[in-house]
DNA sequence: TATATCTTGTGAAATCATTCACAAGCATCC
DNA sequence: GGATGCTTGTGAATGATTTCACAAGATATA
């Protein structure tokens, strides 16, 4: 779905009004069928003869996903990838607000990232009750990522997405997401040496 | 299979010699005998009574992966992310070197990053001639992405990891992985829409 | 050695996902 | 308006994956 919605916003910068599921298709590496199936399951908003109205299409994933809304997003360790999401564009720009980076570095605390103020993260139990975010992005070595997400989930925090390359447990009511870089990494020499007998 | 391997130094590390289906399930959020299934694919290793062996079936995965050799990868803008990326650890510990950073922008070039200096995107081509760098990882503005794709493909490179947020299309032979992190907040919202009903 | 207890490896069954195929709907053109 | 050309939405067929269920191998214990 997300896919999807990368597409129809590529198309709508091509200057296209509307959208068949054979293009989506191509673009995707699928089949029609499969599209429409995809998009049959949350009901039916196609013209038969004409396609998709790509600005209709947008707006209907956009809110199946919960991307009319604005979320608030926090980050934990303001190290190297730390200060990349938190001086990141793409995420303002798809509804995705960072209200606080938290660091327990002396030397990172008080320095700023776009305006941001690295915050000592002593503080971000009582932020999390106040501010309430909806998301964490957590960005600290392995051995502390554990204890983040038990601590985070228990302020109130429901969903996360780890940086950290080693397995989480989620608490109970709480989302999970992982971006493992070195396993994306591996799946493409699994794909390399497979490709070459 | 990657993510078994992550268990299963996560498994060595407190300690363990062997494990089992059942526990690789349980970490891995599947059943045992899908983990018994997914391993007798590439054939069989366990002992009957007992389990898996960590090291070996560590090692063996580490083989079917085709991370049993060195892997040597470029890095495609030193912006935010691409710094970052370029001092990364976590790529070294795992067989993925860092030989070259590149970037068009006269500030960075020179910069050196983790004793890796930036060098003038314009010299790429004769290096991945000379140096056959395994993999490219690109992480230059949505619009250099697709270009730079295939600039490196027909220069020789077979793998490449994508972070820019927009969808690009492979040239034959070349194995194309994308890293899409407002993508990943999209599927977390998602999730977290879905279960508030 | 005999017995009890685990756990693998794997056919068979059940479930899930994809593809096929086509009636029905809409737009366009004559 | 009627014929023509596209494209959707969706049952039915096919294909893939997951789960079930259990024989057979391995260890441990006495
Ligand atoms: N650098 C990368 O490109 C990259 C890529 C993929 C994954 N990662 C992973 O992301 C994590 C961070 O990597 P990095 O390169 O930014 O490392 P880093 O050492 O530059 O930054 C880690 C930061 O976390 C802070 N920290 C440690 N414990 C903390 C705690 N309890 N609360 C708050 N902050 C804490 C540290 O003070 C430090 O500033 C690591 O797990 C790493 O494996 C990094
Ligand atoms: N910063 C993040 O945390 C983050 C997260 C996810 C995705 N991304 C994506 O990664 C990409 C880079 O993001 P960033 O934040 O590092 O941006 P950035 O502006 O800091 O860096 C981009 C760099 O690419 C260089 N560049 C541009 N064209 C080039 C070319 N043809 N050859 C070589 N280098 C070239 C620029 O000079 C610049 O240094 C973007 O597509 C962005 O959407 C960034």
């Amino acid at each position: 779905m997300s896919l999807y919605l990368r597409f129809l916003e590529d198309h709508r910068r091509r200057g296209k009004e509307t959208i068949s599921s054979g293009d989506l298709a191509a673009l995707g590496g699928t089949t029609s069928a499969q599209v429409r199936k995809d998009l049959s399951f949350f009901g039916s908003f196609g013209t038969r003869g004409l396609g998709y109205s790509v600005a209709a299409l947008s707006h209907r994933i956009r809110e199946i996903l919960g991307l009319e809304r604005e979320w608030r997003v926090i980050i934990i360790g303001a190290g190297k990838i730390g200060a990349a999401l938190a001086q990141y564009r793409g995420f303002a720009e798809r509804g995705f607000h960072v209200i606080g980076v938290y660091d327990v570095d002396r030397a990172q605390i008080g320095k700023s990232l776009n305006g941001l103020v690295i915050q000592d993260e002593s503080a971000m139990d009582a932020d999390i009750a106040r501010l309430k975010p909806d998301i964490a992005l957590i960005a600290v070595p392995a051995e502390a990522a554990q204890a983040l997400l038990d601590r985070v989930a228990k302020a109130g925090v429901r969903g996360v997405l780890n940086f950290a390359p080693t397995p989480l447990h989620a608490p109970e009511g709480v989302k999970l997401r992982s971006v493992d870089m070195a396993l994306e990494l591996e799946i493409l020499t699994y794909a390399l040496v497979g490709s070459q007998h």
